[in-house]
DNA sequence: TTTTGATATAATTTCGATATTTTTTCACAT
DNA sequence: ATGTGAAAAAATATCGAAATTATATCAAAA
């Protein structure tokens, strides 16, 4: 426990890591009173660790009937993965204007680190150690997309957005079926926004999302 | 007060209404402890309240240090202005797709309604008895137009987004100094939405807003 | 005068209990 | 069997107070 942090916001980032990771089954109830317990403290703190959740879209909350995990839906993870796109290719355009040497040279950094990460995992058997590893490499990758875009408001969207994605992606997906095909893609979206083409930039982007547009990429 | 509603949605909605609506002082804190004594309900109750506002970007929260009215400034204007431009053409292009006739018609009743309320408004020496209804009026046109785009999220993310932006606004503006402006804008906007010319509409609407591009439309 | 540190004050956060609401259970009637 | 409604159980929402943390005050030292 950090110096200074409170209570809740323990509970808040572990709820958030068990909740991004899938460790809950989906439309399951979030009892305040089990986490009550579990966390060994009082029901409204749990409460309100809750509802920070509820803002940022990982869990749902209903009047009078509390809170519960999202279900998950095609329809749902299409509209994320739409509303993603958007945000990530218009935030990464930005970035290109105005992020200049210093952002060309976080994303780079960035970019090796993952797909130094994703080389591993392509040639292992049991990849499953590696998922937290990867999973935030793969977050910061497409937040440093956004990183130089120069609007807040769309960065912190952007990272709720990316947030509710990975919550609607099935398991099978974090088996890393198609690892070879982001290696890919992750490469072509940063050589496309280093060239500075914009809209080449955005086709990549759109790319490598477009295989959860079916809706088949859900359990 | 409504049936069903609990102590805390009505402090939610009336306090929503205020912060919108500027009754409160940009960076003023918002005491738990005097909200509580003037809505006669305990202090944890307020704090809900104030974390579903914070939730949707109308109050800041900060760790240990409470809750306040976010600040004003030029920079969080355009950047908000910025992206409500992007939500909004790219939300009204997907409902002008997707809406059909049924959308056609709630927009058209919408458009009605706010030009009718708009040119009252330009007649008048003091409109200021109007502003609640025109407040109303020009949210659900804005709302319509993103109706039937067919992504929750999206819908959700504008409202969110013109809520803050209108609370940002500066007073001045809520004296209709730019009326004309505005009936001739709204008009062009529905228009070019009914003509089904994507490009156009996407003008339109940025036509509409960029005026508060430069910052200059805050206190 | 400015800075530092101790103390007092005020605000926020957490708590355990109580009140309210929803959900479940089960006897009874259809 | 199926549906209805009252009572019990469980869960959620609210409360008032205690514990914690930040902020203001002010005297002493640099």
């Amino acid at each position: 426990m950090g110096i200074g942090m409170s209570k809740e916001v323990d509970l808040y980032q572990e709820l958030r890591k068990r909740l991004i990771s899938n460790s809950y089954d989906h439309g399951a109830k979030l009892r305040a009173e089990l986490l009550r317990k579990e966390f060994n403290c009082a029901a409204s703190t749990v409460r309100e660790a809750l509802f920070r959740l509820a803002a940022i879209g990982l869990v749902q909350f209903q009047e009078q009937r509390g809170f519960r995990v999202p279900n998950r839906s095609a329809k749902k993870l299409i509209e994320l993965t739409h509303f993603r796109v958007l945000l990530e290719a218009e935030g990464t355009i930005m970035s290109m204007r105005n992020g200049g040497v210093a952002w060309v040279a976080r994303l780079t950094a960035a970019h090796h680190k993952l797909s130094h990460i994703e080389k591993r995992i392509h040639g292992m058997d049991d990849p499953s150690d590696l998922i937290d590893i990867w999973s935030k490499s793969e977050d910061e990758f497409h937040q440093t997309l956004m990183s130089a875009c120069g609007s807040d408001i769309m960065y912190q969207t952007h990272s709720r957005i990316y947030a509710q994605f990975r919550q609607q992606l099935m398991v099978a997906d974090r088996k890393f079926n198609h690892i070879s095909e982001n290696i890919q893609n992750h490469s072509e979206i940063l050589e496309a926004a280093l060239s500075g083409h914009e809209s080449l930039t955005r086709a990549k982007i759109y790319d490598h999302l477009k295989r959860h547009m079916d809706g088949k990429t859900l359990d």
